[in-house]
DNA sequence: CTATGTAGTCAAGTGGCTTGACTAAGTATG
DNA sequence: CATACTTAGTCAAGCCACTTGACTACATAG
């Protein structure tokens, strides 16, 4: 095997434990927070519905599931009140999935939660070549390497 | 929100990203190499087995679920003719599960395939700045604030 | 030798996801 | 406008990876 292979595979798994490591922390404070009742994936659809809201069918695609199963973890939501339904201004078929206040405080927790995770990061780096890395995750994202779910 | 906030927003999303572009990358390669029988899940499930086995109850700790989980993993690696179990040199109660040669090659897929996805990263930042994002991962994993499973 | 702990499997139940079928509303064609 | 087609969403049923609970076989401490 090459050493650029190997290489490869080194990156790979400390990429992949790094986002292991995210997912749980983040996941952790939200819960530490006070918002016990909900899990990772709920997180990633919090993402996508924060800035202005989605529908089923873009949420869906964000997550990579079908509608139905969207549909299904909206509902649940709702159920929790952390999202609800509006009618859609443009589209009578459509229905807009928005953050309740509930939500979005929810959301604030779990920003959090992901600054306490970086942190020691930043700590260990310095904040140079913590800059650095996040520009060249950037630079890899901008050239349409990397999933634009997330 | 701080600006280190706004940074940590920004990184956790790249990482997440970039995790989420080798995971199905390495699948897909692994897929079109024809091991089209598989999940990443069998995949993180090698990582754990390729150097020399483990048990049924490592396997499940790596993974993160029961042995009751892993078990069922396990049996259906071996009718697919990935692993085999053997017995165990030293503990009778245990079994060693192993990699067969086909489970073998099929990890040498994987490490052919994150090889491809990893490739236009370099290619895009360069050697140096590449090695520089491997050591910083490196850096913030060997302070044990990623977990150890991969 | 006995009691407790550990490795693993069997069995049953669960929950998130899928496919399939359907309604309501938009859109394009004549 | 009228018909055919597409799209947004839900309802219903089934699937499958995972869970909890119960159990056997072996190990180990007292």
């Amino acid at each position: 095997m090459s050493t650029a292979d190997t290489q490869a595979l080194e990156l790979s798994a400390l990429v992949l434990g790094a986002a292991n490591t995210l997912v749980d922390g983040i996941h952790s404070g939200v819960v530490a927070r006070g918002f016990d009742d909900l899990r990772p994936a709920h997180g990633f659809a919090f993402a996508r519905l924060a800035p202005d809201g989605a529908t089923v069918g873009e949420l869906a695609e964000h997550l990579g599931v079908t509608k139905q199963a969207a549909s299904q973890l909206v509902e649940e939501l709702v159920g929790k009140g952390y999202v609800e339904r509006q009618p859609h201004p443009f589209d009578a078929r459509a229905r807009l999935v928005v953050l309740t206040e509930q939500g979005s405080a929810c959301t604030r927790a779990a920003d959090a939660a992901a600054a306490d995770v970086v942190r020691p990061w930043l700590n260990q780096l310095g904040a140079k070549r913590m800059r650095a890395l996040r520009d060249d995750l950037a630079k890899i994202a901008a050239r349409g390497h990397l999933r634009p779910t997330w």
